[in-house]
DNA sequence: GAGTCGTGCAAGCAAGCGCTTGCAAACGCC
DNA sequence: GGCGTTTGCAAGCGCTTGCTTGCACGACTC
């Protein structure tokens, strides 16, 4: 839009994110960024001006990459779609584990530069919070569960899942797609919204 | 033990987590931690030799402080005994937490300097699950559910609440103390642990 | 052909970093 | 009184950091 495309702006800002996540703003300096793109230190100096902005800008160009992925406007089998829901979303948290941690981490110091991050997560949960008010709609769940709680309890089990998984392997021995699987078979039935063949066997654990 | 007592060496561990909460390595230099701690920055280096070292005892130090808060050993109101557990632990994680969110960042990093701190949180975690088995084998709860996938789905609830509620209202709009009473109410409906009074108005929300 | 634009390169600046050295003062202990 | 331990203070080392300056070179446009 306003900023012209620019090869060696784009490499810039991927490098930066890489850095980035790889170990904060110690590890990104504007030397190293320069190198992984492959491009002179003061051309980066004269694309951003300041480290700040562009660790900021490269923050905005991350952000809008990512599209929220949408969960059915008529929900038919809400075991199936959520659970089809959640590991992609699983998936893709796992595979950003380290740039949320270094950005969950550095928000307190810089509230503003991780702002865009932050949207999409609320974006997510918003979606799962809008999906568990048309199961209820639909008559597929029972119950006088808080739908904001619901969503934030289903979201928070796959955000822990991710970012702890590869760090306490005791605390999650299953496989994750089927934690998954789990998790998503006992906020069904929280919500009153459990099939009874589901329960039998479908999302027994494997690896016990 | 092993380590002498010593105010200044105390002294020291305190500033090196308060700092190193607030900022990672970045923000805990030996000369702010120093100063922090009242102490010449000369005497830091006699005491600890090297910076890394300072840091990995003073998380040891740190982790040693925390004990984990056990939870009945006959069940008898999973309800009650869970929603006072939760508000411990959640009133706990949510003090702490931007010194688990740099943990979190730092331990890609620094995997050794972090694994007492992670400890902690493996601890609770079982302590949760084992709980919930005593629940179920005492005839409280019903199902086919994993307590594994339970625990942590709960734990995760709490988790991710005390980690984004501050940074995220939005996702986050119910008073905490009655949003954990929702996730323990979800929970509990979820492993058929429910009891009619509770899901009537006990547990409603408040702040819709 | 002149001029503009984007980039590379070499050099340098002040500041902060982890860490060391040498010396003096204060303390408790024999 | 002497002696060892602990601390403070001043100074400094080599290094990295964010950032700047000056100059040169190629590509493109008018």
């Amino acid at each position: 839009m306003n900023e012209p495309k620019s090869e060696v702006r784009e490499a810039l800002l991927r490098a930066t994110v890489k850095l980035f996540a790889e170990g904060g703003t110690k590890a990104a300096s504007t030397r190293r960024i320069a190198k992984e793109a492959g491009v002179n230190e003061v051309t980066l100096f004269r694309h951003f001006g300041k480290k700040e902005d562009l660790i900021c800008s490269a923050m905005r160009w991350f952000a809008d990459q990512n599209r929220v992925e949408p969960l059915p406007a008529d929900p038919l089998d809400p075991e199936r779609e959520l659970v089809d829901w959640c590991r992609e979303h699983h998936q893709r948290m796992h595979k950003l584990r380290t740039l949320i941690r270094t950005c969950m981490a550095d928000h307190l110091e810089h509230p503003d530069r991780n702002s865009p991050t932050l949207k999409m997560p609320v974006q997510v949960n918003n979606e799962l919070y809008e999906y568990l008010l048309r199961v209820r709609a639909s008559g597929l769940a029972s119950g006088t569960w808080d739908a904001r709680s619901a969503a934030n309890m289903l979201m928070g089990a796959l955000f822990s899942d991710a970012m702890g998984r590869d760090a306490m392997p005791e605390r999650f021995p299953t496989a994750s797609d089927d934690a998954i699987a789990q998790y998503v078979g006992l906020l069904l039935s929280a919500i009153g919204a459990k099939t009874e063949e589901g329960r039998s066997a479908k999302f027994e654990v494997r690896s016990a």
